[in-house]
DNA sequence: CGAATAGTGTCTCTCAGACAATATTGC
DNA sequence: GCAATATTGTCTGAGAGACACTATTCG
C-alpha cells in the first residue's frame, strides 16, 4: 500500500481491518532519585525472555482503558513503591523503533519520574532483583530493549529541567535544608557547586524556596544548623539556575 | 487482571494474546511556519466519518514496518510538500486518552515542524482542504480529535525552544536577514521586540549566526540593505535569547 | 534632502562567579 | 578555642534593555 493513501487509510479504517495494523503500547518509567550524592536510576533485573538476566526500566503493558499517565502511575506505585503525591512525573516521549521489542511491534511511551531517596523496593514477581544503579555505572550494553537510549534521554531530560524548574526540589523530601538541595544539582550535573553563591540563588529566586521556620538538626560533622525550607509556588526559575558552562 | 500483575502479563505475553490489548498508533503533525508575520498552523478539513467537517491536524496510521520518525516524516512530504531537508522535526509526544479516538484505542504520537513560509498544499484524497490557519485564530472547540491540546503543546514547545536553540532558523530559507528572523521570534513569542538590541543579541552569540557576505535585496520602503546570513553551527544557544518578562 | 531600514555605541541595572568575612553549632 | 557547616557581603565582569546615533539605500 502506498504511503500517500494514508489518508485513505483512516477514512476506510472503520471498515477496513488491514488499515490498523495492531500495535502492543507499553508504559517505561525513568525513575531517578539521589543516593549519596549520585545521580541513581531503578532497574529491574529481567528473569524472562526476551532479554533474561538483562536489566531494564521498570514498565508494562497498557491496559485497553487505561490512560498513559494513569499507566505510569499505576507501574509506578505497584512496582516501586513511590506514591505519586511525593515525585514528578511527566511524560519523557514515545519510542517505537520497529525491532525494539524481538517479540512483536510496541510502542513505548516513557516516563520520566524524580522522587526522593526510598529503600529498594522487594521485587515483584519473575523479576530477579530490583535495584538502584548510580547512572554512571549502568552498562548501556546490558539494558534491555532500547532502554539505553530511554535513560540517555531522561537523564539529559533531567539535567536540563533543573536550570529552569524547580522539579530539584521532588529529589529532596517534605523540607529540605538549601545544602540538600545542592546536593541535588551536583548529582545530576556532575559538577561541583559553590555553596555560597548557590545559597544566595535559590533563596533570592521568587517563589522557589519557602522559608520553615524551624532549622534542621545539625549533621554528624557539627556546624551551624542549616534552615528548612520547602518548595515554593513557582512552575518557572525567573532568574534560572544556569549550568556551568563546558570550556572545550 | 490485577494491575500489580503487569509484570507476569510482560512475561505470559509471548503465550497470551489477551496480555497485549491491540492498539493503533498514529502519527499527527504539527507543521508551523510564520506568514504575514503570524504564526500559522497547516490544518485539514475532514470530509469523512470521524469529526467530519471539523479541522485536524494532517496525520496518519503508522505503519507495521514504518519507524515512528519515519512515518512522521512520510506524512510531512507526502501530504504537505515540505521537504525534510528545509525543516526542523521533533517529537513532541504521545497522547493517548482511551476516548480521543471514537472509533477504537489509538494513541497518536505527536511531531513538531518549523519550516519556512510555503504555498499551501493541495488537498489530498477525501480531504475538503488544507489550509494555513493563524494559531491565534484557531478555533479550539472545532479541532478534532484531542489536537486542540496537542497544537497547543507545540506551539508552548515552540515558544520555548526558541530561547535556548537556534531552531528559529529554520522558519526562514536558506538565507536570511536579521530583521527576517526577528521576525520569526516576534510572530512566535507575540510580542515586539528591538531591533537594535536583537542584532546585537544574534549577531554576537556564537555558533548562532554565519555572514554570507553579499547583501539582500532591499525591500519596498527602501532602506539600507541587509546582511545575509546561514544557521552557524550551534546546537544550543549562549547566552539564550530569554523571552520579556510578563509583568501581571 | 527626507524617509526608511540597517547597524553601532553607550549607559544602567541585574546577575553570575570568585572569594572574604561572619554566624552558629559540636567537641 | 578549633573544626565544620551555614549564611551574608563585596567585588568584577558579562549581558539585557533603553535609546542616541551613524550608515546606506530609494525617491
Amino acid at each position: 500500500m502506498s504511503r500517500s493513501d494514508e489518508h485513505e487509510q483512516e477514512f476506510l479504517a472503520a471498515y477496513d481491518p488491514r488499515a490498523f495494523p495492531p500495535f502492543a503500547v507499553t508504559v517505561d518509567v525513568v525513575l531517578l532519585t539521589v543516593r549519596e550524592g549520585r545521580l541513581c536510576v531503578l532497574l529491574v533485573e529481567r528473569d524472562t525472555h526476551p532479554f533474561r538476566g538483562g536489566l531494564a526500566l521498570p514498565g508494562g503493558f497498557v491496559q485497553a482503558d487505561e490512560d498513559l499517565d494513569t499507566a505510569a502511575v499505576e507501574r509506578l506505585e505497584n512496582e516501586t513503591g513511590v506514591r505519586r503525591d511525593v515525585a514528578h512525573v511527566e511524560q519523557l516521549g514515545a519510542f517505537g523503533d520497529p525491532h525494539r521489542d524481538p517479540r512483536m511491534r510496541v510502542v513505548s511511551v516513557a516516563y520520566l519520574v524524580f522522587a526522593p531517596d526510598l529503600p529498594a523496593p522487594r521485587p515483584g514477581s519473575r523479576v530477579r532483583s530490583v535495584q538502584w544503579v548510580p547512572v554512571e555505572d549502568v552498562d548501556a550494553a546490558r539494558l534491555a530493549f532500547d532502554h539505553d537510549a530511554v535513560l540517555a534521554a531522561g537523564v539529559e531530560r533531567a539535567r536540563a529541567k533543573l536550570e529552569y524548574s524547580p522539579v530539584a526540589t521532588a529529589f529532596c523530601g517534605e523540607e529540605f535544608t538549601v545544602a540538600e538541595l545542592r546536593h541535588v544539582y551536583e548529582a545530576v550535573w556532575g559538577v561541583p557547586l559553590d555553596p555560597r553563591n548557590f545559597h544566595r540563588k535559590t533563596t533570592g529566586t521568587p517563589g522557589f524556596l519557602v522559608p520553615v521556620g524551624s532549622p534542621a538538626p545539625v549533621g554528624p560533622g557539627g556546624g551551624r544548623p542549616a534552615a528548612l525550607y520547602r518548595r515554593g509556588s513557582a512552575a518557572l526559575l525567573h532568574p534560572a539556575m544556569l549550568r556551568p558552562q563546558r570550556e572545550d
